[in-house]
DNA sequence: ACCTTACATGTCTAATCCTACATGTCAAGC
DNA sequence: GCTTGACATGTAGGATTAGACATGTAAGGT
C-alpha cells in the first residue's frame, strides 16, 4: 500500500496533476520509491473514489490538478504514525555492491568508478537543491532531507574511492 | 530479473539450500533485496532448468543444496559487468523519512526516535559482524560492505538525533 | 510417549508493477 | 502550414511479488 500513501505524500506537500506527480516520482522518489504513470493515474482514481483526494482545479490540455482531502490528510498522518514501517528494500543498486566482491578486482574497479561516476552526479544535483532552497529565503521543511541526502551519498563516494584505490593495488 | 541474479550471487558465494537463502534474504538481504521462500523455491527451479544452478548435495529433511554452474557463474558476471544497472529503488522507510516533515513536530520527533531505536540496533548488529569477521583471521572479501553499512548507519544515527532535537526545540 | 520448535519445501491466488500501446493538446521553429 | 517535442492522460497484457495454505521432518525438553 505503500504507492498509495506516496501519492497521499505527494498531494499533501502540494497539489499537483498526475503528470507532476509522474515528474516528481522519477526525481525526488526515484531513491525512494519509484512509480510509472501507468500506476500514478489509476491511483489517483481509485484515491478519488474513496474520497482522500480530490480535483481542485483543471488546466490546459485537459489536465486536472488534484489536492488532498481532509480524510486523505488524516490517512496519511495514521500511516506515518500508526502503522509498522516495513523495512524491508528494494534496490538493484544495493544487490550489485553486495555481489562486487565476487568479481576480479579488474571488473570490480570498472563496476565501483560507473558507480562513482553516478554518486558524483547525484551529489552535484543535490548541491544544487540545497543552494536553490538557500536563496529562496522560505522557511523550507524539506531541507534536512536534502541534507541526509547529500551525507549519504558523500560517505558513498568515499567508500567507493577507497575501494577503487584498493582494487588498483590488488590488481 | 534481479531476483535471478540476487539467487546466484547467493549461490556463488556459498553453496546453499533453499531455506538457507531464505534467512540470508531475510538477514543480510532485507536493505538491498527482499524476497520470500514462496519465490525462492520455484526461482531456484528455473535456475536449476536454465542449467545456471545444479544440486550437489542433498541432506537432513529432504533439503537439496544447490551450487552454481560454470554457466551460472558467466551469467551473473555478465549481469554485473555488462548490463546497465536500474538506480530505482523501493524502500518504504525512504518514503516516510521523505514525508515525516509533514507532520507537526511531536509527531515528527516520534518517529524519528523509533527509527533512531531501529538504527541504533542495525549498528549494533553491524559491529557484531565486524567483530566476527576480525577474529575469524580469514581474508574477509565482503568486509568493505560491512564497513560500509556501518558508515551509513552511523550518518542515519547522527541525522536522527539532530533532528530530534531540532523538533524538540520546535515543539 | 508427547509436545513444541525449528527445519524444509512446495503451491495458489490476489495484489502490485512494468512494458507497450493508444490518443490527444499545445507551443515553438521553420 | 508543417513538423517536432514536451505536455497530458489513459488502458491492456504480462511479469513479479506477497500472503496464505499445505505438508512433512527431526531434535530437545518434559
Amino acid at each position: 500500500m505503500s504507492l498509495r500513501h506516496a501519492v497521499l505524500g505527494l498531494l499533501a506537500r502540494r497539489p499537483s496533476t498526475g503528470y507532476e506527480l509522474t515528474q516528481t516520482f522519477d526525481r525526488s522518489l526515484r531513491t525512494s520509491w519509484h512509480a510509472r504513470h501507468s500506476q500514478i493515474y489509476p491511483e489517483l482514481a481509485k484515491l478519488e473514489a474513496a474520497d482522500l483526494v480530490e480535483v481542485v482545479g483543471h488546466g490546459a490540455r485537459r489536465s486536472k490538478t488534484y489536492g488532498v482531502t481532509a480524510a486523505g490528510r488524516a490517512a496519511l498522518r495514521r500511516w506515518l504514525v500508526e502503522a509498522e514501517p516495513d523495512r524491508s528494500q528494494r534496490s538493484e543498486s544495493g544487490l550489485r555492491l553486495f555481489l562486487t566482491p565476487l568479481l576480479d578486482p579488474g571488473d570490480r574497479r570498472a563496476i565501483y568508478e560507473r558507480d562513482l561516476a553516478y554518486v558524483e552526479r547525484e551529489l552535484a544535483a543535490l548541491g544544487e537543491s540545497r543552494a536553490r532552497m538557500r536563496s529562496d529565503a522560505e522557511p523550507q521543511v524539506f531541507g534536512p532531507q536534502v541534507e541526509l541526502g547529500i551525507r549519504v551519498n558523500t560517505v558513498l563516494r568515499d567508500w567507493l574511492q577507497e575501494q577503487i584505490e584498493a582494487s588498483a593495488a590488488e590488481a
